[in-house]
DNA sequence: AACGTTACCGCAAACGTTTGAAATTTAATA
DNA sequence: TATTAAATTTCAAACGTTTGCGGTAACGTT
């Protein structure tokens, strides 16, 4: 399909017996130019639809206004919130996004790091695959372009982080359990080390250790990939103890979702037998009966603070300065039916 | 911060005693080319790490091998998963993909529209928002790039469309109710004749018709937001007749859920009393217990053959040829606990 | 009247690549 | 060997914009 013409600057310029570098800056309200040319020059660009061709412009200025972002997985809702605080603030900030996923592939993750910045983006905004382990690569672009990690991050790499304070937020999940007079907790969390799983089971560790509860190696389960399916074979191991526990605390609602569905089959009564409390308010949390407790993450705020914090990174002019902070947004307990214990006096 | 200096064509040539041109087309394997130069060049290229500078292209070329994308609400899993469709393939055919959500507001839809291509896109694939009356702006940009409608169309759209057959899957949820025995078939459909809605509704009247039951005005219930909240009200609609359904069609999965969850505070068997079928195979409708039978949507299908449609039109010289066909991509009736009526043989 | 300032504008180069046409080399044919 | 054809390479222009620098005109100041 043949695209129909643009006009130029050029012609533009024709129309209005002046020079392109007038034009440009006239658009662009340059403070050489007079106040009145200024005004004819916009008006006669709007009504003749002109719009700049953004290559010739990006080709000439070295930037691209466009900013790369990859997630493991887009279609995890999670993700998606996320994606759409980084869409709204970009728009606002006059850049456009080009969006991809790594599918939890370090590969593929490799891969498309090269392929945008090749192609020529600003900056990247990456939450991080499963498996990271090869951080080299990571690196090397960060030499090349800004980089700010968000969401799946690693202290391993020195670059300004967006995140949320799993630990804290795994403390007030685990501590809401306590104070509900549960005893025996149990926590559902990654084999794999990775940053969240462990930050969350520091944070039950934490919690236990102030209130003065005993950890118990048997209530603590670890799976290579936290899943529905997952959550129900754990909890079967849970139940099968001498001494089941009374709450179970699942890093993840889909992993908790499973522990749900076994309990019920085994008509436990939650929460009154075992309590239980996911992590992420996904919207599956609200659908399942009873309704689960979760921490709640705003990932839309977290979309935004990154990509505020990878525009000032882009205009920072200072050479190789390699900025390093760790921005953490706060996150909320919510209570459901699975935590939900009536006062019955 | 400051990039690194990335090597160009001129550069490159230097290197190779060559001029910038042979280089140039060594690298895009030009029939001209001696083929040991070819291979000298690229041997060089690659190991200088030579990437040509994708705006000078684009300059040059007056095309970015970008295509934007449009969706109404990237968090919704179904437009998620088509996004992964679009992405997977969009990357196979060396496109990059940037994209937006229209947020189901129309005027947020045509702004984005026209920042796209404003932006220099070389097509558009574009999921309707709802009351999307105002077609104009669409047409207009469709005369400048490519556009394909995908999920969300409307026949008064000349373009090629990819989407499922609506009909014909609401067809087959309504038939599979029927076959259980099935009399009395609600349906909760939207009060706004969306095309989606008006399609399910056809199919629903032509199953009754093909099966030979009576509709019943008092069973055909509609709401403008259609959601859990609705499904909840509208069931107790239903319920309060003095002749309820057996059977209910609720043309979202959301709807339907809401459906169960009523059903089930007032004790009413599922799908013994009331067997309920929702549309499009969303996460949640296997979270809910009973698990709900639903209609499969191929999002990721959709997703590719979209961008395949699309590309092919771009990549069709002949001018202003606007092709018009519409892509049906198939469904599958999956059948779950909330319409699984065991045989009692 | 001569000079310096200021305000405004145009010239021309530059960005890195592609591409039509011309130039050169090589091979094929008479 | 001369001539033509084919294969390979180079030249130079072009794409649309921005920007350093130089130029002009108008004005105010000595």
């Amino acid at each position: 399909m043949k695209k129909k013409h643009r006009i130029t600057l050029k012609e533009l310029s024709k129309h209005l017996n002046l020079s392109a570098s007038t034009v440009s800056r006239a658009l662009n309200d340059h403070p050489d130019i007079n106040i009145d040319t200024k005004s004819k020059v916009q008006k006669l660009a709007k009504q003749l639809n002109y719009h700049p061709n953004i290559f010739a412009r990006g080709f000439r200025q070295h930037k691209t206004n466009i900013i790369g972002v990859i997630v493991p997985k887009i279609s995890s809702n999670f993700n998606a919130t996320m994606l759409e605080g980084i869409l709204e603030k970009s728009e606002r900030m006059g850049y456009k996004v080009i969006v991809s996923e790594s599918e939890n592939k370090p590969e593929k993750q490799t891969e498309m790091l090269q392929t945008m910045t090749q192609f020529g983006v600003d900056g990247i905004l990456l939450s991080l695959s499963k498996n990271t382990n090869d951080i080299e690569f990571i690196l090397d672009t960060m030499e090349q372009i800004p980089l700010v990690l968000f969401d799946k991050v690693s202290s391993k790499i020195p670059c300004t982080q967006v995140m949320i304070n799993e630990e804290q937020a795994a403390f007030k999940a685990v501590e809401h359990l306590i104070q509900l007079g549960k005893k025996r907790i149990a926590i559902l969390k990654e084999t794999e080390n990775t940053y969240t799983s462990k930050q969350r089971f520091k944070g039950y560790l934490r919690a236990l250790e102030t209130y003065k509860i005993d950890t118990d190696e048997q209530l603590i389960l670890d799976t290579g990939n936290i899943s529905i399916h997952q959550g129900k074979r754990l909890t079967n191991k849970l139940l099968s103890l001498k001494a089941p526990p009374d709450g179970i605390f699942a890093i993840t609602d889909d992993c908790a979702i499973g522990v749900i569905k076994t309990l019920l089959k085994y008509n436990i009564k939650i929460p009154e037998d075992i309590a239980v409390i996911g992590f992420s308010n996904s919207y599956s949390s609200t659908i399942i009966s009873p309704k689960l407790s979760t921490i709640d993450q705003p990932g839309h705020k977290i979309g935004e603070i990154a990509l505020e914090a990878l525009i000032a990174e882009i205009k920072d002019e200072s050479n190789d300065y390699i900025s390093n902070k760790s921005i953490e947004v706060k996150t909320n307990l919510i209570v459901r039916e699975s935590t939900l214990i009536l006062n019955s006096n």
